[in-house]
DNA sequence: GTAATTCCTCTAGCCGCTAGAGGTTCAAGG
DNA sequence: CCTTGAACCTCTAGCGGCTAGAGGAATTAC
């Protein structure tokens, strides 16, 4: 049984963070003091381990609530848990398409500038720019 | 001369979005019809691109706002532009690298379920085991 | 002239926290 | 046992960057 700081440590979450969580419904209310302060168990614990590494994962606090009441069942039910992270690929191969575009572009604009800039910029242009780049967005 | 509606279709800012920058500061405060509408002109037109396309490459507002008054000012000054492109560009690519890391194991996650799922399936486990995926996040 | 569309302001809400105020409880040292 | 100081409590408000809706006025097309 541990207070909410220490739980805090293991599990690298801040403290009003998890207590917004136990707002949201994702934590379940937790045991508490005869003077009302929370103490959580090994359960909790693992929980929110859950919740913190979901969360790392980019998942929505949505998705990951809807993974937490996945727990314990069987069969049909678990397809979506397997939707859910084909879902969460796709987004995330589609993030890092983007944001290599959005990298090529930027390398442009930095260099833009390497040089000259005594009277006007070339890097501000380049920020304005948006012919000039490969790709769209 | 045109009005808010056809800004946005000309920029792909929406209309409500164009307002809430007006309120921020980032766009002048337009000329006005008799009856109170927006009206605006060409300036309007290539700042509000300027802000679309930086807000694109992933900047904050409010590094938007110091490009902006960058803007005609020579020397020094500009080196702050190159900064800033500078560090959004090292932004951008720690975090191509973490959704890469990401992407392996969400990979990992939706393979985990092929196949079996009669009773207890994996991908449950696999959200929650931070333990067997590969490099830290 | 009228009807449909666009515009106006204003408030509130979204997500996922984070910060602060003002007060209470706990654990360790003397 | 008593004091101190850290950690806890609840509550409200704020962040970024919009988005949605209410209720009403202006504009545009026919």
């Amino acid at each position: 049984m541990y207070a909410i700081g220490e739980l805090s440590q293991r599990t690298g979450v801040k403290v009003p963070t998890i207590r917004f969580y136990e707002d949201k419904g994702l934590l379940p209310h937790p045991a508490r003091t005869a003077g009302n302060q929370r103490r959580y168990d090994e359960a909790a614990l693992s929980r929110l381990l859950f919740i913190r590494h979901t969360r790392d994962l980019g998942l929505p606090l949505a998705d990951v609530e809807a993974l937490l009441t996945l727990e314990g069942t069987t069969g049909e039910d678990l397809n979506r848990a397997h939707d859910i992270a084909e879902r969460q690929l796709t987004d995330i191969r589609h993030r890092i398409e983007r944001l290599k575009r959005l990298e090529a572009e930027l390398e442009r604009i930095s260099k833009a500038c390497d040089g000259q800039h005594d009277h006007v910029c070339a890097v501000l242009h380049a920020f304005g720019d948006h012919d000039t780049c490969e790709g769209s967005h």
